[in-house]
DNA sequence: TAAAAATACTCCATAGGTATTTTAT
DNA sequence: ATAAAATACCTATGGAGTATTTTTA
C-alpha cells in the first residue's frame, strides 16, 4: 500500500518495452509478478495505467503522466549511488558481468583483487567470452554489463570508456633495439614482429596508428600472426620477433626482466577500454561502484 | 537487499529526530524497527550512518552524504503524488484527519460528500476538536494533518490556506433592511446583532475588520452573545437580531429561503481555513489528494 | 546505572514463482 | 486461434511487533 522504487521501475520498463513479458524478462521476473507490481501501481494511485489488449500494451493519460516521474526516480537512484560511492567500504551481494579475452585474461585479475580487497563479501561472477557473445548477453538482458575493447555500436547499448589502456612495443632483453638511444617507427619495421590474427581488436588498433603515421601496416616484417597474447609473449620471449601489445598485459614479464618495453619516439598508441550496459538496464549497486572503481 | 524510499523515509526522521526511539514515535512504528531499517540501509550502502551512543545518535560522514538524497526523495514523493492527482479517481485506504469545529460541523460534511463521491472506497476517519487540542495531536503524531480557522504559530507545524471564506451579513426574510437598496455598515450598526463568544475565531475576524473599517466594535448593538453557529442562525431566523456569519455554513438556510444575506457595501470580510501539518509529516497519499481537492 | 539501541523470537503480509484461465484481435 | 495479460494458488522472505539483552556515558 506504499509507493516503492521497485514499482515505478517495473511500471517504467514495461512502459518502455510496451509489453508485461518483455519486461518481466528485461527484469528477470515472471510476467505474473510485473503484472501483480503494475496493479499495486494502479491501485495506488486510484487509476488505470496501461490499456491493456493482446498485441499491444499502451500508457493511458495518467500513465503519460507517471513516466517522468518514473525516469526521474530511476536517475535519482542513480545518482544517489553515485554520491554515496565515495563512503561504501563493506559491500556485500553480487558481481556479475561480462569481459572480452583480453580484458579478462589480462586486465582484469588485477583490478578485481584491488576491488574483493576493498569488498570481501561481494561474490564476483565474471563470465570471459568473445565480444559479439557478449553484445548477445547484454541484449537478452543476460548479462548486466560487460567490459570490452572498443565502443558498441548498437542503438540498445551504452559504451562508455572506463579503462585507459596503451599498446606498447615489447622485444627480450637481449634485443638489438636495446642498444639504440632512441626507436623510431623505421627501427620497428627493420625487425621480424608477431601480429596479432584478423579481426583481433589489437591488431585493429595498431593498423589504424600505422596508417595515421602515414606509414602503411604491409610494410611491417610480419613473421607470426598468433591469435591470444599469451603466445604473442612466448613468441617475442624466445627472440621469433618484437611486437605491439597491450600494456597491461605485461606487468609480470617486465617485473621479472623477461620483456623490455621502450617508447616509440612519436608513435603513442593510445586506447581505451569501454563498459557496455543495456540502455534500459539498472546496474546492481555492486556493479555501480565496480565500474566507479574502475574510472578511479 | 534492495534500497527502497521507505527506508530513505526512516534515514531522514531518525537524522531529524536524533534518535532512534523518537524517529519510531513519529513513524508509527516501533524502535527495533526504524533499527532494522537504518541497518538494512547501511549493509546497502556498505558503510555505517550512524555513530549511535546512549545519549545521542549523529550522522557519520556517509550520513551526512546521504541526508541530502534522503530528503530529495521524500520531495520528490511528494511531487509524483501531486504531479499525479489530477488523474487520481478510485483511491483506496483511510483519509484520518482534525478539524476545528466550525469547520468539522459546517464547512467540510459538504467537501467531504464530494471527495467520497469521487474516492468511494476511501474510508474517512475525522476528529473534530478544538485547536490546542489539534495542535497537540499534530506535535505528537497522532494526527496526520488538520483543519484550522487561523494560521498556528509553532516551528513545528507549517499552516497553509486552502480554502476561502467569507463572513457574511444575515438577517431573516421579511427584515427591514430588505427594503434598502444598497446596505452600509452604518445600517448594520442600527440594528440588534447576535454575536459569537468572546475567544471565537469568528468573532475575532469581524472585530478586526470593523477596526480596519475606522468603527469601534462597541458601537455594535450586541443582543446576545451565542456559542455556536447553530445558535446564531436560529436566532436570526427568529429575529432576535442579525449576525455576520461563515457563509459557508448557510448554504442550507439559504436555499430554503430562512435567511437572506446581502453585501455590506464596501465592507467585505474575506477570511481562510488552513491546513497544519507537522513539519517533519509525510502524508499518506489519501490526505496529500484532499489537501489538494480542497484547495481545487 | 539508566536510557537507548541492538538482538531474539514470532507472526503475518506480501512478493514472487508455477500453473492455469481469460481476453481481445 | 493465438498470444499475452490476468487470476489462482503456494511458498518463502522479510518487515514489524513484543520481550529482552547489551551498551556506554
Amino acid at each position: 500500500m506504499a509507493l516503492t522504487f521497485h514499482q515505478l521501475h517495473i511500471f517504467y520498463t514495461v512502459a518502455e518495452k510496451g509489453s508485461f513479458s518483455v519486461a518481466a524478462q528485461a527484469l528477470h521476473m515472471t510476467q505474473p509478478a510485473v503484472t501483480m507490481q503494475v496493479q499495486a501501481l494502479e491501485e495506488f494511485f486510484g487509476t488505470k495505467l496501461f490499456v491493456r489488449s493482446p498485441r499491444k500494451v499502451e500508457l493511458t493519460d495518467s500513465g503519460i503522466a507517471l513516466l517522468p516521474y518514473a525516469k526521474e526516480s530511476l536517475q535519482f537512484m542513480q545518482r544517489a549511488v553515485t554520491g554515496m560511492s565515495a563512503y561504501m567500504e563493506n559491500l556485500k551481494g553480487q558481481l556479475a558481468f561480462g569481459a572480452s579475452l583480453t580484458i579478462g585474461e589480462y586486465v582484469l585479475p588485477r583490478f578485481l583483487g584491488m576491488f574483493s580487497k576493498q569488498h570481501p563479501d561481494i561474490t564476483i561472477q565474471l563470465r570471459v567470452v568473445n565480444t559479439s557473445q557478449l553484445v548477445e548477453g547484454l541484449l537478452n538482458h543476460q548479462i548486466g554489463f560487460a567490459l570490452v575493447e572498443a565502443p558498441v555500436h548498437h542503438p540498445d547499448i551504452v559504451t562508455e570508456p572506463v579503462l585507459h589502456d596503451e599498446l606498447v612495443l615489447i622485444y627480450p632483453p637481449g634485443h638489438e633495439l636495446a642498444q639504440l638511444p632512441r626507436i623510431t617507427l623505421e627501427d620497428v619495421l627493420q625487425h621480424p614482429f608477431i601480429l596479432r590474427e584478423k579481426g583481433s581488436g589489437t591488431r585493429q588498433v595498431i593498423e589504424e596508428r600505422l596508417q595515421l603515421a602515414g606509414v602503411d601496416a604491409e610494410r611491417l616484417r610480419v613473421t607470426m600472426e598468433l591469435a591470444s597474447t599469451g603466445a604473442i609473449k612466448s613468441g617475442v620471449q624466445a627472440g621469433l620477433g618484437i611486437s605491439i601489445i597491450s600494456r597491461s598485459t605485461i606487468d609480470h614479464e617486465l617485473a621479472l626482466g623477461l620483456l623490455t618495453t621502450r617508447e616509440i619516439a612519436g608513435c603513442k598508441i593510445d586506447r581505451h577500454f569501454y563498459s557496455a550496459v543495456h540502455r534500459s538496464a539498472l546496474l546492481p549497486l555492486a556493479a555501480q561502484t565496480f565500474l566507479h572503481f574502475l574510472r578511479q
